[in-house]
Order: structure tokens, then C-alpha cells, then sequence
DNA sequence: CCCTATAATGAGAATAGTTCTTATTCCAAT
DNA sequence: ATTGGAATAAGAACTATTCTCATTATAGGG
């Protein structure tokens, strides 16, 4: 999907709940397209500047994650990282460096993506419980720190 | 492994490192192998009360962490919980309930997890990465909240 | 069993990330 | 242009966590 039309999904996405899509939530938004894993408010913080102030940013994000915009993740002490929602970037897993800490999306082809899904429907069969999603997050080296 | 078994490697692990095996340190692996599931240091502190002081408790599970007994686990916003490491319970995954947020452990049967290590090595080998271990988080609904 | 060195503890202060409050500003529809 | 509700900005407040340091408990040697 190009940044422009994802642009414009958050817009109708916004739009249909009333909710306003101003300039600094599409400061926001840019900044989280612009990279390939999630980011944390600091993280845009030093890359917005004072085009955003921390206390707005914060309520961005939580605005935008209330309207299912951006979706948290939590895979530090103490940071909560946000993404674009999958509706809006594709179904991806997490490569987690256990070195330098960075997070990198990963792709899976389709055909892994099914076994994936299809695990996971076993194994929540196996204890009563219906799944409707799932999180792989992959720890190991990145390339920098092999 | 039966909850004094348990103890027991630990109590060898922490002997091994010059850790002390306290009467603090006790009470927090047992109210960490009681459960099945993490839990966060308030829970731990609502459940021990006195007999282990906030602050002790913090940095109880910061040194069992170091030494490898207990596991981080980052699944809420601004809470880590703990639960006791693989190699004393044994290789599971989480279910997440989206309504009430548990998280609950379950076992994978290992016809189950030998295809989820072969997609992490697919997917990771895809990616110039190489997998150390993986994370598999189910998100639905549990049995009480279907 | 008692001493002693050292590790661990407990109480509270300090910190960091995040959320709340409130006055002000912006925006869309009249 | 006016106006009413939504959004913003600044800083105070809050909460989970970490730090400090004086006190206490513990293991090992006598």
C-alpha cells in the first residue's frame, strides 16, 4: 500500500468516527510510515521536534489507537512502541535483535503464514480458547550484530 | 517438575553464582510457581504483603532475572510480569484474552512446536537472521470471556 | 556455637515514562 | 465572520520502577 493511500484510509477510517485528522496527527502518522517497526514515543519525539509536543503525541497516539489507527507493542521495560495496524501495512511477524534491542518487521509468505494459522487454531483447540490473531515475534541476531 | 524440584535446581543455579537462596527470594519462587501464567510485581506484592517489601521484591526479580530463574514478560502497557524460565517449567506459549487481558501458559505438544521451530528458521533465514528463540502470543477470547 | 565478612534487606527518596488538567487555539458548519 | 465543539500545549500529577544507604541476616571458619 503507498503512503498516499494509507493516508487516505486513515482519513476515511477518522473521518467516519468524527474524529479530526489535523496536522499533527498526520505528523504522526507520517513518522510511523516513514519506518519498518514499530516506534516509541520518544522515538518520534526526537524525530518530530517541537512540531509535536510530547504531551500531544501522546494523545495522538492513543487517539489513533482507539480509532484501531496504530496498534502498541510491548516488548520493552517500560516502552510502549506503536505501529501502524496490520488493516493498514499488511500482516507481518517481529525480527527482535536480542543484542542491540531493535525491532524489524518481517514478511511472511503466504504459504508459512497459513501454517502459522493453522498452528495456532490447534494449539487453541487444544485448550478452549478461540483465537482471532496471533503475535511471532523472533529473537535471535540481526545482520548488524551476527 | 514438581514445585520442590524446582527449588531444588534453583537453589543449585543461585548456589552456583554465589546468589543467596533467602527466605525473600523463597516466598517470591513460590508465588511465581503457583500460578500459570506471569505476574506482575504488584501481584506478587498484593499476595506476599509484608513479608516481602515492595522495593525487596523489584529488586528480587531484577536478580533472578540476572541469574536466569525468572523471564520478563512485556504483554500491557507500562506493567512487566515475570514468570519463572523455560528451563524449569518447560517451553510454552501464551494465550492473551482481548477481553479480560490473562495470559494464560499453555504446552505445545511437540509434534506442534517442532513445526513452529521449522517456520522460525524459514522465515528467519529469509531475513539474513538467525533465530535463538521465538515468542508465540495467541490473542482471543479464554474460556470464560467466550 | 559464635564471629566476621559480605550479601541482602527495608524504608523512603528519586526517576522515567505516561497521563491528566486547564486554558487557549483551531476548524467546520452555520 | 461567528460560534461551538474538538484539538492543542504546557506543565503538574501519577504510577511503575530503580536507587541510596543505614541496618540486618547469612554462610563459612574458628
Amino acid at each position: 500500500m503507498t503512503s498516499s493511500s494509507i493516508d487516505r484510509e486513515i482519513a476515511k477510517r477518522l473521518g467516519d468516527r468524527d474524529v479530526r485528522y489535523t496536522r499533527g496527527r498526520r505528523a504522526v502518522v507520517a513518522a510511523l510510515a516513514a519506518h519498518d517497526g514499530p516506534r516509541s514515543a520518544a522515538e518520534l519525539h526526537a524525530e518530530l521536534g517541537n512540531a509535536v509536543p510530547l504531551s500531544s503525541l501522546y494523545r495522538t497516539l492513543a487517539v489513533l489507537e482507539d480509532a484501531g489507527v496504530v496498534v502498541p507493542h510491548f516488548g520493552a521495560k517500560n516502552l510502549t512502541r506503536y505501529e501502524l495496524a496490520e488493516w493498514l501495512t499488511g500482516h507481518h511477524h517481529h525480527l527482535v535483535c536480542i543484542d542491540c534491542g531493535a525491532v524489524d518487521d518481517v514478511d511472511v509468505p503466504s504459504t508459512y503464514e497459513a501454517e502459522v494459522r493453522r498452528l495456532v487454531e490447534g494449539i487453541g483447540s487444544l485448550a478452549s480458547f478461540r483465537p482471532t490473531g496471533h503475535v511471532l515475534e523472533i529473537e535471535g541476531k540481526c545482520a548488524r550484530c551476527a
